[in-house]
DNA sequence: GGCGGCCGTTCCGCCCTGCGGAACGTTGTA
DNA sequence: TACAACGTTCCGCAGGGCGGAACGGCCGCC
């Protein structure tokens, strides 16, 4: 979208691609053929060839019952593959154990894809009442605190473009309280967001920097917002002394599922 | 593979999606154009144009470093998908958070997908030592305990058929005792397997009951083979008391990963 | 520092294979 | 029982994917 792209691309492997992210689109866990074609302005036939397919592959599984058709669990190990390749992961679940357990909420990776943030893990406390995130799930760079810490790390022409475009949809209603935020960010090294009911959502989060000073990945804390305030300062300490290591560690080329930024 | 299949595939996605598996297959998280054409046998510009076509969807990503490929945040989303859609896993959860702090070791779900079994979730206790388990990759369905339920509960004309099969490649190398083992574990309702040294996992396992007795899961608990003796009578009740629960509330037709056998 | 080899990428014409519209079979409902 | 809606299959046409080869850049070896 970005550019003008010219890349060889397959339309069948496109098509495919499409169906499988359907599911992840939509509600429910199923969907038949009709369904899939009308949403995706494909003929039934070929949505039907393509089921074929990637049932037989272990992406897909029918229900003989219903004839419908839902993921497979070859999709879980790729899920998985994907999560495990992440060095980061090891060290970073120690300090969000810890985290999770000191504050009782719940502790979060995340990482960015363009202009997206995104939850590779979490750990929950033993309580009744938690926050849990939707893993791989994107969201927009300028929605919740983790978010935040991702775009006010990215270089300024970038971070500009971002805002003008959304502040051109009405996305981000305030650009300049915005920009006021992301400085604040940057300087003391966190991020902070308030829930707006007393149950909503409330979270902090911090970056875990290269040697470069990019952010591979981020931490996060969140809870309901009424509890939450509680923990918060204690909550912030810890999580800055978490980054801090993370990032001494991690200060050198990885294999990071955040390639460097352009140049 | 079993029967004489006759539906129409699409070659173009076969590739594509033997692509993705290969990732989940090969160690390390990289692959390179040429590598892949040589492993899958195809052409180097197949490879070139499927991989465009799925970094384009987000399924794959370039190091531009290296220009080699990873798996990219899409497949994430789509494992996660897969989880979620399981009604099971929110109440299985709380039995095996019980499960592993009660005995300081890991409990997992396991499911069955044709002759194979996986874990789709695990809890794993918050010590120095502990095992974990790989979810997504598939195991024989003689290997380890969860396992072992479900082959012993496969009806009796595939589960011979599967004896007999890896009975003549030698995977299964004493059919009859284990023809014995799987009378055993129907007759107390789960399977226990010992590791082979000392710090090899042991492990227990019991299934979770549809309304027509069809295990719609597996659920295990297992740890280093020393110390998991200590808890393993403890474990054996604590595991039967939450499987027959589960059993109890999971009694109807639902959207389970495993659709009822062949009938 | 120069050279050779390897790898990722692109090109282009041929031919294959995936496409679509319609027909068929099945399931669940009025 | 009949209908409607859905999943599945068929078949001829042509669009699009394939493959061999050529290009260009990177790394390592001499």
């Amino acid at each position: 979208m970005s550019e003008g792209e010219s890349k060889q691309l397959i339309a069948t492997v496109e098509r495919a691609a499409d169906v499988l992210t359907l599911f992840t689109t939509v509600e429910g866990s199923d969907l038949g053929v009709t369904e899939i074609a009308k949403e995706l302005e494909l003929s039934k036939a070929v949505v039907h060839r393509v089921l074929n397919t990637l049932v037989s592959k272990g992406f897909i599984e029918t229900d003989d019952r219903t004839r419908r058709y839902r993921l497979g669990p070859a999709v879980l190990a790729l899920g998985e593959a994907y999560v495990e390749r992440l060095d980061l992961r090891a060290h970073a679940l120690w300090f969000m154990r810890k985290l999770s357990e000191t504050t009782g909420e719940t502790a979060t990776v995340s990482l960015r894809y363009e202009h997206e943030q995104f939850y590779v893990d979490q750990i929950t406390p033993s309580r009744q009442v938690k926050l849990s995130v939707s893993l791989g799930r994107r969201r927009a760079l300028h929605d919740g605190a983790p978010a935040l810490v991702f775009l006010s790390l990215l270089d300024e022409q970038e971070r500009e473009a971002y805002i003008a475009e959304h502040g051109r949809t009405g996305a981000i209603p305030a650009p300049d309280a915005l920009r006021q935020e992301l400085a604040l960010i940057r300087e003391q090294g966190y991020a902070t967001d308030e829930g707006d009911g007393p149950s909503e959502p409330s979270s902090i989060a911090a970056p875990i920097l290269d040697h470069r000073g990019e952010p591979t990945a981020v931490i996060g804390l969140c809870g309901p917002r009424e509890r939450f305030a509680d923990v918060r300062d204690e909550a912030i300490t810890l999580l800055l002394d978490a980054t801090t290591h993370l990032s001494y560690h991690l200060g050198r080329p990885r294999n990071w599922a955040i390639s460097p930024p352009e140049f």
